[in-house]
DNA sequence: CACTCTTATGAAATCGATTTCACACCAAGC
DNA sequence: GCTTGGTGTGAAATCGATTTCATAAGAGTG
């Protein structure tokens, strides 16, 4: 079922049928009928390799992420996925586990396939991965961060003045001795900003953040657990407020204390970061940064489609990340502390 | 940069740098090195379409699922390319948000796209859509499901088996008045076959299942607390067990429960489905029913592989889904309780 | 009415790797 | 010594849609 037989059977050329498919306008009604009649009773579909071949354009981008098992990721997947579908354009997936060197290898991949563009996670890549966008010469955009002073796209929101925020809500809540347990920073610009924002708000309020302080875990209930266990046995005054990383952490966090019959947030604070859908619904109900992941997703699919179009666009897009405050932060129980400017 | 540029610096033909691509021990090693080097040297990278076109494969395979916001899903994915992934394999994505029309265009436009295989979800497709598949001539198969009988390839498991061993675990805790929250099964194998395990388990023990005790309900914590209030606040006697359609719903559940100052499991046993990482860290541990979304991945692009290779694969994969006994069940209050005979 | 301009269509070249077929060479077997 | 067979390589055809260029017909314009 090639383009020829639709010609034959529409008594034209192939040359019209490709316009008809690609250029409907370009063609006069009638004849558009009859090859639309034509494909139809053929069955005809393209062959997408012969049109990405000869017109230099596979109508695919490819998606680069750490994994899909975190639901945020999934989500933004999705929500460009979507977008970039209406526009007639496919997803190639990639994941690489949060392994520099595996991105490389996938991104080589996904551009030797004809990805046209390519949506990363994050500002930390190999230097050979700038290299072979370049290269290729192909669009693409960094999510999950952004940095109106970078000289690549980013679509996403400042890590470390997010994290800042919730670091400094505690702060005016009148805390002083804050832990955080973070996400694994090697590698990745999202966890290490995040705990630079915190370690520099903490400064700004006279507040040092020594190592001791900080675990950093892997994302997941139970290694938010142990390490909320961990703080809490350190042979330290107890913290009174605890920082994490995501939602994730601070629910194992949030079980943990309140297997050790501590209180929250009345023995201590535990905030979170994400928004994920159960920290309204956890006990207590968490503090927490809500994550347009979707937006995210939305904005990183509507650059790369202006750039293949070859529009202008803005190189940074931001989207609003919000302080959610719910119960599981308060003031320390024995301390003055100072009203919370931050809560209405 | 082309393969002729290739051959002509290595000065052999571009047939030659073809087959040391692609069939390296039919070329002499000698001459493989040279070209070799002449590819490193020029940077030369393959064009997909090209390939795709001449050689009639396109080394793409297509995944669709209802959504990637599912973590299961996002799972089954994950596993699934990564399996893929190492047979050169690249993963399209596409979503169809349970809508069995959009999964119906979405896999007309992978098709055409080139995808050699499809990986699907479920068994309730339009006719259509296997239709498509036959015309094409495309090795496919249907994920979370299991079926011996069925003329199409299956990778899961039986979802009315395993919802019926979730019944019967309450049934023997002595349980008589069962409600259960159903996801929504219009157009969807899973939660009908789910529903009807349920059905007629506890059919078998002369227990009815009336509609006034199901509730059907999207699959979020919020839905799945409402279902529950709606349950309880029935003109009826209070059910003393829930069966969720799955662990999200179970959550809610719980959470309306310990609202209205019911305790789980004393007066009020909520089992659920899946086995989310969440389901041993609620309060209480929800007994559940453990799915390995991971393993169907597996399985599903084994099949696949196997499929594309020419070889001889079983039509039918089933993967192992294990009752997960935790603190959300146990004998209701005040009966006489059988001793469940599947509780270790 | 002659001329330019637009519009609709067709013929043929083209994208870049693969694959078939043919050929040359060398080794082994009778 | 001649045939047979295997191996490594090259020339050229091929996959199927797009696109350039050319052409013919029709629409306006002075």
């Amino acid at each position: 079922m090639r383009i020829t037989d639709v010609a034959r059977l529409a008594g034209c050329a192939p040359a019209t049928v490709s316009r008809a498919v690609n250029n409907p306008d370009k063609v006069a009604p009638e004849m558009r009928t009859r090859i639309q009649r034509a494909m139809l009773e053929l069955g005809y579909v393209r062959n997408h390799a012969a049109r990405a071949l000869r017109s230099q354009r596979s109508h695919m981008v490819g998606v680069l992420i750490p994994t899909l098992d975190y639901a945020l990721y999934a989500r933004l997947v999705s929500a460009a996925g979507s977008q970039l579908s209406v526009a007639g354009i496919s997803t190639l997936i990639a994941t690489f586990d949060y392994d520099l060197e595996a991105e490389l290898r996938e991104a080589r991949l996904l551009l030797e396939r004809g990805a046209e563009a390519l949506i990363l996670v994050g500002d930390y890549h190999r230097p050979e991965l700038y290299g072979l966008l370049h290269q290729f010469n192909v669009p693409f955009v960094n999510t999950y961060t952004y940095d109106p002073k970078s000289i690549y796209p980013t679509a996403g929101f400042d890590n470390s003045a997010s994290a800042a925020i919730i670091a400094q809500h505690l702060v005016h809540l009148g805390h002083s001795n804050i832990c955080v347990i973070s996400g694994i920073t090697e590698d990745n610009d999202r966890t290490t900003r995040r705990l630079e924002g915190i370690r520099e708000e903490l400064a700004r309020h006279g507040l040092p953040l020594p190592a001791s302080r900080v675990i950093e875990s892997p994302y997941s209930i139970s290694d938010g657990k142990k390490a909320c266990a961990l703080l809490l046995s350190r042979d330290a005054p107890q913290p009174t407020a605890i920082v994490c990383g995501n939602d994730v952490l601070a629910l194992g966090a949030l079980i943990e204390c309140s297997a050790r019959g501590l209180e929250v947030p009345g023995d201590i604070s535990v905030v979170g970061f994400d928004n994920l859908e159960f920290a309204m619904h956890s006990n207590p109900p968490l503090t927490t940064i809500d994550v347009p992941a979707r937006d995210m997703g939305i904005a990183a699919a509507e650059f790369i489609l202006g750039r293949l179009g070859g529009n202008e666009v803005a190189m940074h897009n931001s989207v609003e990340v919000r302080l959610i405050l719910r119960d599981s932060s308060a003031p320390p129980r024995r301390s003055s502390p100072r009203r919370d400017s931050s809560r209405r």
